[in-house]
This record gives C-alpha cells, structure tokens and sequence, in this order.
DNA sequence: AGTTTTCTAACGAACGTCCGTTATTGTAAC
DNA sequence: GTTACAATAACGGACGTTCGTTAGAAAACT
C-alpha cells in the first residue's frame, strides 16, 4: 500500500519530467519506464494508459499550486498585497517547485482522452486570478479581464525563458510584474 | 518553378496549419500531405524531411512579421507610441495573419535538427523589442529585461485564450497592455 | 500453525498500427 | 526527350498497448 502509492508517486514525477522535457508524444512509455527504473508493461499496472497518466499528472500538480497560493494568501491584507502574494507562489511553485507545472504548460494533443478535464482544471485554478483582480479598485475604463490575461500570460510565458542561478528569484519577479502595473493602475487614494 | 514555388508556398501554409493544430509529433507527414492534396512522398520533392519542413515555416514567420513590424514602426514618433505600434504589429501577425505565427509558438521537440536555429531567428526577431524598450525613458529602478519579457509573455500568451469574434482586437489588446504600462512607468514630464 | 488462496507488482514477448523516409515508376510540359 | 513534378509501393523502426506468467507478500481457511 504504502510502498505502492510510493511507486506510483514516483512514476508521477518521473511522467511529469518527461512531458515536460520532451512533450507529450516524445515522451514515450519506453522513456518514462527507463527514467523510472521499470519495464514499459509494468508502467500498466499504475496507470491504465498514458493518456490517463498525463491526466494524472495534471490534476497532481493544480492541486498543488492550488493549495500552494491558497496558503500564501493567509492573513495577506491589502487587494494588491494579495495579488502580488498570489503571484510569487504561482512563479514559485512554476519555476522552482518541480517538473509538475511545467508540464502543465505543454501543449495538450488533441487527440489526447481527458484533454477536457485538463482544460477544466486549469480553468478552475486560473479564476484564483480572477477574483483577485476583481477585488482590485481600478478606474472604470480599466479592462479586468485583459489585465488578467495579460499578468496570467507574462507569468506563464517565464518557463519558456527563466534558468536557475540565472533570472531573477520567483518572488522579485512577482514583485517587479505586480509594481509594473500597480501603480499607473491603482487609484489615487 | 512559378508552379513550383506556388506549390511549395501552400505546402508550407498546410504545414504550418497542422503544426500549429497538431503540434510537431502528431502533425505528420501523412496528414500534411492529405490536407495539401498530394501524396506524402510528393513533399520530399519540395522538403527534403520534417525538420526542414517546420525551419522553412519558421524562416518563413519569422521574416514576415519582422517585416510587418517594421513597416508599421515607420513614420511613428514617440517612444511609447512605437513600442505600441510594434505591440499592434506583433499580436496583429499572432492572432489574424494566419496559421504561420502560431505555428512558431508551439514546442519544438529536442530531437528536431534545426532547433538551435530556431531559437536563434526568434531571439533575432525579439531583439526589435528589446531596442524599443531600451528607448523609453524609465525611473531608474524599472529593470528593462523584465519589462520585455513581460510584454512578450503577455503578447504571446494571447494565442492560447483569444479567439476570433471573441476577445478584443489585437489592436485593442496592444493599446490595453501598453496603457497599463506606460502611464505607470513613464517619468514625469 | 500450517495450508491454500488471493493480491501486488512486475516481467518479457509480442501485436497491430503508424511513423518518416526512399527507390522506382509514371506523366505532363516545354 | 529531357526536365519538373507527382504517384506507387515498400522499408525499417518506434509507438502504445495487451498478453500470459511469475515471485513474493498478505489474507483466509482448516
């Protein structure tokens, strides 16, 4: 039991590298079984297919990041204080907290079984967002729906660029991103 | 060779389609060559592989909306109506100059000869930004690389979530960025 | 306690399918 | 009749998946 769900935990994370590293279809099963330390058919006994283990992947890491920013909410005071809160555990955990949310950035192949439910959760983490900058006061001309775009895009698009030892830290990048729009958009007070 | 060059020319629109579709792997030869009206051997005639297949979409993307960003840069004065005008051009190309820029947007797999060339023709392209951005008087504690690359994360982004007839014109959605931007950071006069 | 049965976790081998690619042949135009 | 282009047919290999089997642990029964 224990040692099973141990296995399988690991076979998610070893899944997870490779999709991100390779992308869904150049991450073969023969691929994942080697970096797992196992053979391709005992991947089966896990998983019931590889479309089910890229599901599975999915839902691991929204559930993670999920958690993660909801922690990192507590007892934050303040909309942007929120905001910019909410952004460092979301580049945190992107950037520095594992494979997981890489992976959950690749494209998804359509022809992929549970493609939907993987849509469905990112939608369902993304409206943290949402709220967010709902709470937000702006001036009225002030479009929320495309500032949210437009923060979730330049966050999302960091994997494709940030190195460690590199780029700047998670958290100083949420800072720059949130004061680069903060204060034109905030109201005077 | 007008015939020849025709061909090719909508041999590299139907890959492209498929590329952007499908992604690399799953968009295969069978498939391009079936949505173009031939034979999938046909193509070696004009490409001699894959890999060759998706560089010439990328040289192809790359060198029209380098143009088409140019052209657009022309005759405008001032520092932040140019960066505007490039934003306009740039998700203008992106998201309604065809199939050909979104192709450029999905993962090349690490086994694709010609990746390393890849990357180099969308830094080169990137770089106009890079000099638009180094033109804006900024206070000195605004760190120009992550403007950048913010910009073009939220430029980029754009092709996973807008859909025609749906989200705001791409010249709407440059003028919202950058208007988020610009008052904030602009020096005082 | 000892025996029988069931479950866990993995194995090697194979299946049918699809892949990118090639050698060869056909055909239309100049 | 050569050249430019496209079609036929096939190749070797990799793919995801399924199969039958097995060693060992756990559980159930006597």
């Amino acid at each position: 039991m224990t040692n099973s769900n141990n296995r399988r935990q690991q076979l998610l994370e070893v899944a997870a590298t490779c999709f991100y590293r390779e992308g869904y279809d150049a991450a073969s099963m023969r691929l994942i079984a080697e970096q797992a330390g196992m053979r391709t058919a005992s991947i089966y006994y896990h998983f019931e297919s590889k479309d089910a283990l890229l599901v599975a992947v999915h839902e691991e890491a929204l559930h993670r990041i999920q958690e993660a920013v909801n922690a990192a909410l507590m007892d934050v005071k303040g909309e942007w204080n929120r905001l910019e809160a909410a952004c460092a555990a979301h580049l945190e955990m992107l950037l520095t907290g594992g494979t997981f949310f890489k992976a959950v950035m690749r494209h998804v192949p359509s022809a992929v079984e549970g493609r939907e439910l993987i849509f469905k959760l990112r939608d369902d983490y993304e409206r943290i967002f949402a709220d967010l900058i709902a709470d937000l006061e702006l001036s009225p001309e002030t479009d929320r729906g495309t500032l949210r775009l437009m923060l979730l895009g330049a966050m999302n698009w960091t994997f494709t660029w940030w190195r460690p030892h590199e780029g700047p830290a998670p958290a100083v990048l949420a800072f720059r991103f949130v004061t680069n729009l903060r204060s034109c958009l905030d109201l005077p007070a």
